[in-house]
Parts: C-alpha cells; structure tokens; sequence
DNA sequence: GTTGACCCTGTACTATGGTACAGGGTGTAT
DNA sequence: ATACACCCTGTACCATAGTACAGGGTCAAC
C-alpha cells in the first residue's frame, strides 16, 4: 500500500502537521502504522479520515462530536437513523444560532442608524445603550 | 456612597461571584474600594459597567473589544465615530457568521432529506457526503 | 462564643482546538 | 561526509471566558 508521511497527509489534506498528531491523541484517527525509523506512514483511508473530520467541522460538528461520527461510520451499512438524529440536532443547534445573531444584528442596526442621525448630538447611543438592561 | 459586596453585585448582575475578580483582573472594571477587612465595596457605577460589559457580550462583543468600548465611554461627548465604527465591523462580523451558518443549515437540510429518502437502503448519505471534499 | 454564611488570596483546572519549541534521530542530495 | 529538510518525543503555551478549590479571615445571629 502506498503511504504518507505526516507532512505529506497534512499537505495533501490541508491541515497543519501538528493538528493531525493532535487528532490521534485525541482518539480521532487510529495510531498509524511505522517505519523502521519510527515515522508514522498513512494511507489513503487516514486522508479519507482527515477530510472527513475537516468537512464534519465546517458543518459546525466538534473533534467530541466527530468522534461519535466516527464510531457510527464504522458499521455504516446498519445505522442510518442515529447519524440522521445528530444531523437533526445539528441543525436545530445551527437554526439557534442564526436566530440568536440575528438578534445581535438587528440591534446593531438600529443603534448604528440612531447613531448616525444623532450625530450632532452629544451622547452616544450604542454607549447609552449598553448602560441599560437588553433582553436579547 | 451606598456600597455592595462581591456577591451582592454578583446577584444584581446575574453573574457569577468569580467572574467579577476576573474582569477585575482582566482591567474591565477598575479595583474597588475596599472596607477595613479588605472587602471589595462596590456602587451602583460598578453595576452599571458590568451591565455594560454583558450587554456588550450579548451583541456579540469580545471582553478585548469590551475593554476598547469602555475606554471610549470615558470620553462619551467627544466620540461617537470610533463606537459606531467598532459597532459597524461587529455587525459585518456577525453578517458573515450568519452567511456561514446559513449555508451548514442548507447542507445539513439536504442531507438529511436524503437520508430520510433513501432510508431503505444501506449506505448514509450523511456519512458518505463527509468522504468528499467540500467548500462550504 | 460559636456556628454558618460570606469574604480574601493564590493557584489550578475546565473546555475547545490546536500551535510552538527543545532536543534529538533520519533520509537524501550534493 | 555533511548540510538540510524532515521526522520523533514530551511539554509548554495560545486565546477565550471563566470556574473551582484550598486555606484562611470576618461578620451577624443566636
């Protein structure tokens, strides 16, 4: 089987070298086979492995999170429904998020147009604001 | 001047005891005054900042960029530009945060409306998209 | 006068996701 | 044969925003 130094997979996957020590400490992705020297020598799968984490990471999964992924993927061909479960959770999650910064930028806004009309004026708006209590 | 202890600020506040030496130590709030055993006395100045500070942090605002925002409430008559300016990146910042978000919803969504289609059938379409690249 | 709730300090620890560095071995090109 | 890039290990450090804890002092009530 054709392999990779740590450099060479942290190139090709685009992840800095030490990240990928990080992610084998953190049970992430299994222990590589060595070289007589010690060096650890992957394979294509550890790739696979390496984007998978990245593209999990981008869907805003975390390294804990990715890990349950992991261990769902191994007998991938039995279970559909928990991986669709945390997908679910997922998104929940993402919507909340969205709300809560829309929230944030709402009132951005609104501050930062009253700002702008008052600008002769003396106080600040954003600041006054802040001295008060917001529900958000 | 009628004055407040740690945790009666705390309570006030709604934050944790601890978190009010930390932003002590962190410069966001200046030493109190202290009583003859060395209590920390607090005033209603006090609160109001660490009102300040929460609010803030509700908008998204960073205890570093916090700490930028007090020093320019020093001096409220006399700028209200660098706020708004400070106001406006934050609320580019949070545009950004939603545009990303939006698009793991979008993902996540598709994914999982297919896994729900295909949910007679062995591999996860979930787990297989991951085992591509993907920009998001 | 003692109990219990509160305060003080310094320090360590949490979670998250890594990055950096020292001190040493290896592999290859010239 | 030696320079240089790369690899190894352990450990420390980064930002962020706190939380927890040990070991001690204080204050108010009963």
């Amino acid at each position: 089987m054709k392999t990779m130094t740590r450099g060479e997979l942290a190139k090709l996957c685009g992840v800095n070298i030490e990240a990928l020590r990080y992610y084998e400490k953190r049970g992430l992705i299994d222990p590589p086979e060595r070289s007589d020297a010690g060096y650890r020598l992957y394979t294509s799968e550890d790739a696979a492995k390496i984007r998978f984490i990245r593209n999990a990471q981008k869907l805003g999964f975390t390294l804990n999170e990715i890990m349950e992924l992991l261990k769902l993927r191994v007998h991938k061909n039995e279970n559909c429904g928990p991986v669709l479960q945390k997908a679910q959770k997922k998104l929940d999650e993402v919507e909340r998020k969205i709300k809560g910064l829309k929230s944030m930028k709402k009132v951005l806004n609104q501050l930062i147009h009253q700002c702008e009309e008052s600008a002769l004026t003396s106080a600040c708006p954003i600041l006054a604001s802040f001295e008060t209590d917001r529900k958000l």
